[in-house]
DNA sequence: CGTTGGCCCTGATCGC
DNA sequence: TGCGATCAGGGCCAAC
């Protein structure tokens, strides 16, 4: 059975369409699958978890996973016997794979489920993390009325109470574009920010923020009240578009149902322009791409395409 | 409430 | 060879 090997330095957090990525790779192997056993080798990987350790066990052993969904980049698997799912962060280098034997899954072995799946065979998911910024826990499912921030528009199906708050991502078919561009319009704060708030859209990440403010020609730090409606809308689609090609990848290199099911193999390094390209011209104009320091990470930018509150 | 700054966390890598 | 500094950044929370 393929395996991915960890090659260190190659390592991404992943965004909205690596846990896409991972969610597909999971699905054939969990949906009606039954946990027998779960091992905890790391129990800061369940700070996510409201309750001790041996809560978290207890609510998920015997359970049968009845699905697997996303929301920007959490995933959850619907317990069926109980209105609780098991919920998942990959945080910055959380992986989860699929194996058949224990002993397969490296040193930095966090959690380990053991499964029957639907098919009657034994199957082991591990969660893999090197910083332990991911986090597993069991958390009820709530509806709509029940939410923080009920929503205007949308199904009504459950979520975990503890990401309410998580608003839909641009992937999602009720992702409500309008509304987006109405709470985007109003905010003072630089739009980069607000693209990486999961309360206001949910699934991007530093890298992928980067890449649509690349292809849109907004500076990061533009006040977003700043940007016309146009170049909002624009931007939006280019959110959209990054995520829809670098989903084509990932399903391009998805053989098996093993392939791609950790964080890392799905990166798709090849399509991003400005991402790590620090030096190197820019597709656009040939300028050299820069790297700036901003809210404790890196934002990389074409100084001719990315004007400061450039606006229109 | 909106905005902003900072903390968490580990292993790989780099400079001296 | 050793060892401290640096870097990666999503989610969350305190402070103003």
């Amino acid at each position: 059975m393929p395996l991915i090997p960890c090659e260190a330095g190659e390592e991404k957090m992943p965004e909205l369409p690596e846990v896409e990525v991972v969610r597909l790779g999971l699905e054939p192997v969990v949906v009606g699958a039954r946990v027998n056993q779960v091992r905890i080798l790391e129990p800061r990987s369940l700070r996510r978890h409201l309750g001790p350790e041996e809560d978290f066990v207890d609510r998920l052993c015997g359970a049968r996973l009845s699905c697997v969904l996303r929301r920007g980049k959490f995933l959850w698997f619907p317990i069926e016997e109980t209105k609780e799912a098991l919920l998942v962060h990959l945080g910055m280098s959380g992986q989860l794979r699929i194996g058949e034997s224990e002993s397969e899954f490296g040193p930095l072995l966090r959690v380990q489920l053991f499964l029957t799946t639907q098919e009657n065979k034994e199957a082991v998911v591990g969660f893999v993390d090197q910083r332990i910024f991911g986090s597993m826990a069991i958390d009820g499912l709530v509806t709509n009325s029940e939410r923080v921030n009920s929503e205007t528009r949308g199904s009504d199906h459950p979520i975990p109470g503890t990401i309410s708050h998580i608003a839909r991502d641009p992937m999602d078919e009720y992702f409500d574009e309008r509304k987006l561009l109405l709470e985007l319009r109003q905010r003072t704060t630089g739009i980069k920010r607000l693209l990486l708030d999961q309360r206001i859209v949910s699934g991007i990440g530093n890298i992928y923020a980067d890449e649509a403010l690349w292809r849109a020609k907004i500076h990061y730090e533009t006040p977003a009240n700043l940007i016309s409606r146009g170049k909002v809308k624009e931007l939006i689609s280019a959110v959209k578009f990054v995520f829809g090609r670098a989903l084509e990848q990932g399903g391009t290199s998805f053989d098996s149902q093993y392939l791609n099911v950790n964080g890392k193999a799905g990166y798709f390094s090849r399509s991003l322009e400005v991402y790590g390209r620090e030096r190197k011209p820019c597709s656009r104009c040939g300028s050299l791409i820069r790297r700036d320091r901003f809210m404790n990470r890196s934002s990389y930018i074409c100084p001719k395409c990315q004007r400061r509150r450039r606006t229109r």
